[in-house]
DNA sequence: CGGTATGATAACGCCCAAGT
DNA sequence: ACTTGGGCGTTATCATACCG
């Protein structure tokens, strides 16, 4: 499930080359850390490395290390990525890099999951995200997914058969559709039922893994999606709301210039959406839910 | 300028009560 | 019955700062 970590850990004990910030490699917890210089000043900032594929980055008394856990472990993140492939591989990574990976400081993750379905399909539908609209991803001049960016997080979906076929010259052979979620761990950690991942340790709590699941779905529900409503069961009211939340340049001015009203006119189109039943859209989030069942293992 | 960090504040969702 | 507006608790965004 987890894509993208961006980890952080303090060093106690900083070697006499980093105090003295030496301008040369040097060897240090059985690697080869070179300087890394400030362009202008000829300053040293930092040191870097990098062991199995991982850069590492030295700066102040920090290590930092900012990679995709899937990839790096599987190569790829077009498979699920389950909860015992998760502890083998922080595991894994706890054995490769020099430091405590667990007690390891988290700022940004990412979760993500896939499923096998055709992506332009479920991105059509997707209208906007906290009155956001999406940007679309782009590869080889053609759309192949959906990005939402918000303050805090971004929420992204796409064609990963394409996009491994375009950048990586594999053919996955089957259409697969990836979700995922990035996020900054404050965002989880602030808010009222606060998930709290603040080190490595959390990512392998099964509860808070559950409930990192949990909100990747969630933020897939929130996508506002272009309803296929049976018309005529509608009333009056129904059916204008459904035109205003469908007509998102509408949805906007009407927010700003009749905010109460406009708070009314969600709730209409909150309920309209439970009621309604399409399949298509039904089947997708049910995809989903199961994937996300399935990496809890 | 883009990425990150942080506290302040605006916006939202929900409920209820009052007005039309 | 429908609409409007206030209160409240929660969440997202804004403003600002820092860094390279």
């Amino acid at each position: 499930m987890y894509d993208t970590l961006k980890i952080k850990h303090q060093v106690i004990q900083l070697p006499k080359e980093v105090i003295e910030q030496q301008e040369s490699p040097f060897f240090w917890k059985g690697l080869k850390w070179t300087p890394i210089f400030n362009k202008k000043t000829n300053q040293v900032k930092g040191y870097e490395t990098s062991v199995n594929n991982l850069d590492l980055r030295l700066k102040g008394n920090i290590i930092s290390c900012n990679n995709s856990l899937q990839k790096w472990y599987m190569g790829n993140n077009y498979q699920l990525f389950t909860y015992v492939q998760v502890v083998e591989a922080l595991k894994k990574l706890n054995s490769v890099l020099p430091f405590n990976v667990y007690n390891a400081n988290i700022h940004y993750l990412a979760v993500g999951t896939v499923i096998e379905e055709e992506a332009q399909a479920i991105l059509n539908p997707w209208l906007s995200l906290n009155g956001k609209t999406p940007i679309p991803m782009l590869g080889a001049n053609k759309q192949y997914g959906k990005k939402f960016y918000l303050t805090d997080y971004n929420v992204k979906g796409y064609d990963k058969t394409f996009e491994v076929k375009t950048h990586n010259r594999i053919n996955i052979g089957k259409p697969i559709f990836r979700f995922e979620l990035e996020i900054y761990t404050r965002n989880l950690n602030k808010r009222k039922n606060a998930i709290g991942i603040y080190t490595v340790k959390d990512l392998i709590d099964k509860k808070k893994y559950k409930m990192l699941a949990d909100e990747l779905l969630c933020k897939y529900d929130k996508i506002e999606k272009e309803q296929s409503i049976p018309l005529s069961e509608l009333n009056t009211k129904e059916k204008e709301v459904l035109a205003l939340f469908q007509n998102q340049e509408i949805l906007k001015q009407y927010k700003i210039d009749h905010s109460e009203t406009y708070r009314k006119r969600r709730k209409v189109y909150n309920n309209l959406k439970k009621s309604s039943n399409n399949k298509y859209l039904t089947h997708v989030k049910e995809q989903l839910k199961t994937s996300v069942k399935h990496t809890l293992f």
